[in-house]
DNA sequence: TGGGTTTATTGAAACGGTTCAATAACCCAT
DNA sequence: ATGGGTTATTGAACCGTTTCAATAAACCCA
């Protein structure tokens, strides 16, 4: 294995000289510098990342830990899909920088935090991503006393002076509300994602002002909490459609969850898109493939991933400790949504 | 930061005890072993992964490459839902190991190489998987060469002489074949994945021995080469369908890739499942979601996941030098297939 | 009691880079 | 020639661990 030492040598420079081309070349004599390039390029050489960082102090990585739960086998999860997207964003603008990403799992979220306690304690990242901020998450207090730069995906209840990329789902959720109403629907229902998560609250306030921006009544019979699962999509569905007075329109927490209703829906006799329209969200990339295609609530995943990582760059060089940037997610109409009446 | 040095003389102890300790606490008396216990606890000390690696040559990390084209911009590549299920189960069973994942982005092949040269020379990673193998692949040779520890999965042409995880898509498609056969079926048909991957050699000899197995006609016209993709369902499902004789079944490479072709034929105006029927291929967690469900080939992916990462753990360990492993998809079936006749 | 073994602990030398003060070499103006 | 100011290069200390030969302590048994 080729040391920084034998490339010095064989290119009859000092190590101090060898480490300054690595670093910085213009540092060193353009003759020197061909000298030195021939001799790294003949040997293969690569200078060893733990020697650099145990020095230098930084590890040209950030992290991210994933929570992967054993038992669920299966991942029915949408977020899923959309964290696959989320990834191939960070991944690719992380490499941009120079810099890899390390994944850590966790069992739970107990063991969650211990992992990000273990990442940032051996000092194996620069930086880290936070995804699916709660309303109030133990990780950024953590991560903040602990110095060290990170970005959280989504905004926690209060005390948001933290460094986060965010989707405004209220108004996409408000954006939604509008759309249909517009169509003519008056009883509009909403399937939620859990209370703990704080997207939900920002989409459920969307929610009851596209109602009221719309002179549409209120109707807590129509406000079913779910998760994102299909699952619970089609469950709450059919308790949606069990009732006397049943909405014309379900607006759902995720795609996958909006197929689950379709199917619940299609169950019964229903055509979707017709008698009932369903909205998701998301747009993951299945929602214009399956029949009917999803009228949905688009979620810029890859983007996201971007704007994260270069929220994290900025936090690492210093240049901008506190970036906060709000995205928003635009309704992509399909075939699932039509007039009523 | 505290180094292990400030825990050995706050413990009253060398800090080769206190090595000790952290790699193999029986070598320290009990009495010591408590007291180092306690100040490690106290001052939550993590002893820095840069210093340990550059002295053991061990990280304690595995990596993987990614290739993230930029220009689509929108993945709808099924292998990619399949790899997300992949990577939970390799991550999952990287931590259950006490390792963690590297992962890297490249743009493109050749960068993909480079990047695997830099992972193994900058000394960043433990071992390696390979992804996607092709039916001669360039990184196999090359990470032998450089005796770092990889498993692959897929196995190339030829020379077949490393550590593999593989599933027989070769029986799966026969299994299929058989399947619509003793449904009835005389006129299947195959959209296979693009020639240069080597599971589509494998497959589309399962396809022929399929064929033979049950006395049916092969016939040229009936094999069409195409991608992984919706899009590439969509239009060669159209292709067959204008075919004199168009066939009664369709096997499919993905199945994103048959969820296209679900589309052609709907959009003709037949029923799948009854005049025409449809397999996929993986089984990823939509196919049970969408409407006609998906009869299709299930590769378990997080299986994969797990038997990646055993595979490598016991390369890394030295226990087993060249662990190789084949796994059958099994035949799901739902609703997309049904008889003929 | 003493010699031999086992068990615990220590101290110092690595590991392969970065960093920075010190030096050397060079150029130009006086 | 001399001095001042760049620009290039050097050498050695240092980063925080592991490793291992050497030592010390404890134990065992004849």
């Amino acid at each position: 294995m080729t040391t920084i030492r034998e490339i010095a040598t064989s290119a009859g420079v000092s190590i101090g000289t060898v480490s300054n081309y690595l670093n910085d070349p213009k540092l060193v004599a353009p003759e020197t510098r061909k000298k030195i390039e021939a001799k790294i390029r003949e040997a293969n050489y690569h200078p060893k990342a733990a020697a650099r960082s145990l020095k230098s102090r930084q590890t040209k990585r950030v992290g991210l830990v994933r929570i992967i739960s054993p038992e669920d086998y299966r991942s029915t999860d949408p977020g899923d899909n959309a964290f696959l997207e989320l990834l191939a964003g960070i991944n690719s603008m992380v490499a941009e920088n120079g810099y890899d990403l390390l994944i850590s799992a966790a069992k739970n979220e107990a063991e969650e935090l211990k992992t990000y306690a273990r990442l940032v304690g051996t000092g194996q990242v620069d930086g880290l991503v936070v995804m699916g901020i709660g309303r109030t998450d133990p990780r950024l207090p953590f991560l903040q006393e602990k110095k060290i730069p990170f970005v959280a995906y989504g905004r926690a209840e209060q005390d948001t002076n933290y460094p986060y990329v965010d989707v405004d789902g209220a108004a996409g959720i408000a954006k939604a509300v509008k759309y249909l109403s517009d169509l003519g629907h008056r009883r509009i229902a909403y399937i939620t994602p859990p209370q703990s998560l704080m997207c939900t609250q920002q989409r459920l306030e969307g929610y009851w002002r596209g109602l009221a921006e719309n002179q549409l009544q209120p109707e807590d019979a129509y406000v079913l909490e779910g998760a994102f699962s299909q699952r619970s999509g089609q469950t709450l569905a059919h308790k949606l459609l069990d009732l006397p007075e049943p909405p014309t329109a379900i607006l759902t927490a995720s795609d996958v969850c909006a197929l689950g209703a379709i199917r619940a829906i299609h169950d019964r006799g229903l055509v979707v898109g017709k008698q009932i329209s369903v909205v998701g969200f998301d747009d993951i990339s299945l929602a214009g493939m399956v029949h009917p295609s999803l009228t949905t609530l688009s979620q810029p995943f890859r983007r996201i991933g971007f704007e994260l990582m270069q929220s994290l760059f900025s936090v690492i060089s210093g240049e901008n400790a506190m970036p906060q940037t709000i995205l928003s997610p635009e309704l992509v109409v399909r075939q699932s949504t039509g007039k009523w009446n």
